[in-house]
DNA sequence: ATACTAAATGAATACTCATTCAGTACTCGT
DNA sequence: ACGAGTACTGAATGAGTATTCATTTAGTAT
């Protein structure tokens, strides 16, 4: 009996979720082309081809539904960098260079995603909940970058011993910072953003620093 | 007669150009604690001690009051800026030092002028003219940061003829991106956040590329 | 003092928008 | 095909907001 109404349970669900995953889909899309102040439930609601109503129903309240698309975005750029960091092992040369790759791809650096980030960092100083969400994204991914650069330049001093001063976490900001950079441009550009040149401008970047593990274009 | 007129409206600008500068100041504050959209025209009089009546009657249109606050905001980057690199005279090492110290000045980035500065951001998107405005300035610093990098580098080379390969333009992203990296975390840390370490980092970069120019702290 | 003018007021107006809820349309196991 | 129950609808509600404007206040010249 208690499996019955699981059961019941579990299929509604399924329903329902592919409703609840178009009003979060569209709400992205809305937040992108609108911003957070010209985000309206109507508006949502007729991107997700539902009723208003159906917005509330699943979300409660609209702060919550922006939450929640903030939310997914955050979490598909960490999947994305999770994925590709694994991918490059332990090594840091290939985890800049999965970096670079991961964050101008063009799913994870959509100009929808982007501008969802931007909205929301515009309004992340009046509500600690954004602020919080983005800022660990931030952290996490500054860290790694960090722990990167170090491992590399103890690498090149010891290998070469050509006498350089580098500072890893100042040479790690730059390139955490350049990558941001890049981020704008796709805010301000939209699909004619050049992410060819973007890459190679980020991989210049490394083989400047480290003429050892990247090679110049 | 006319010089009587003139001494009249004269006085009667003066005091309503102090009521107007108040009502610009106090928008500046309610973006910085409310974002954009939690700024509401009952919000700014209150904080400009006015009527509400008052701050349409000087801007008409609440959205030429926040255009108003941009603008504001980013002449005074730029005029600091510009001053800042007067003093450099061509001179590429003062030039970024001072690009530098402008950048982290307390009053210049004060976390107010960054939260108005961001909060626009957000908006750009969906807001021509706020794009238009922010993305001016911040190709104009790009540029003159880039004419810095790419003397630099002619200058290191001809000396020591180390044989590095620096990408100027890349150098000069990493650069800027450092530095709109510290107003992120300016943004994040309000009056917490220590300028003395940022300005430590970003010579550091400097000082990590450019050996000859910029002495390690 | 008085008359005149510009500046400021703030209650009233005319919206917009999130949220509610009574009712309708589905879905699915039988 | 049916019935039980869910997912969904969308018009109605009311809170909140920009803007208006008839009136008051403050500043200046005569």
């Amino acid at each position: 009996m208690l499996a019955v109404a699981d059961l019941a349970q579990r299929r509604n669900e399924a329903l329902s979720a592919r409703t609840r995953a178009a009003i979060l889909e569209a709400t992205i899309a809305v937040i992108a082309r609108h911003s957070l102040s010209g985000t309206t439930v109507q508006l949502v609601a007729e991107a997700a081809k539902v009723a208003p109503g159906t917005v509330i129903l699943h979300f409660q309240k609209k702060d919550a539904l922006l939450m929640a698309a903030l939310e997914k975005v955050a979490v598909e750029f960490e999947q994305a960098r999770r994925a590709a960091l694994d991918q490059a092992g332990g090594d840091p040369v290939k985890a800049l260079e999965a970096i670079i790759d991961v964050n101008l791809d063009p799913k994870v650096s959509d100009p929808a995603n982007v501008a969802v980030w931007y909205a929301f960092w515009g309004e992340a100083r009046a509500r600690k909940l954004y602020l919080e969400r983005i800022g660990a994204y931030d952290t996490m991914s500054q860290e790694s970058v960090d722990r990167f650069f170090k491992e590399l330049i103890a690498r090149e001093e010891s290998g070469g011993g050509k006498q350089r001063h580098l500072n890893a976490q100042a040479l790690a900001l730059g390139f955490s910072g350049l990558l941001e950079w890049q981020w704008q441009e796709i805010l301000v550009s939209g699909r004619a953003y050049d992410r060819v040149a973007a890459k190679r401008n980020a991989r210049a970047y490394l083989a400047s620093i480290f003429p050892d593990s990247f090679a110049p274009d």
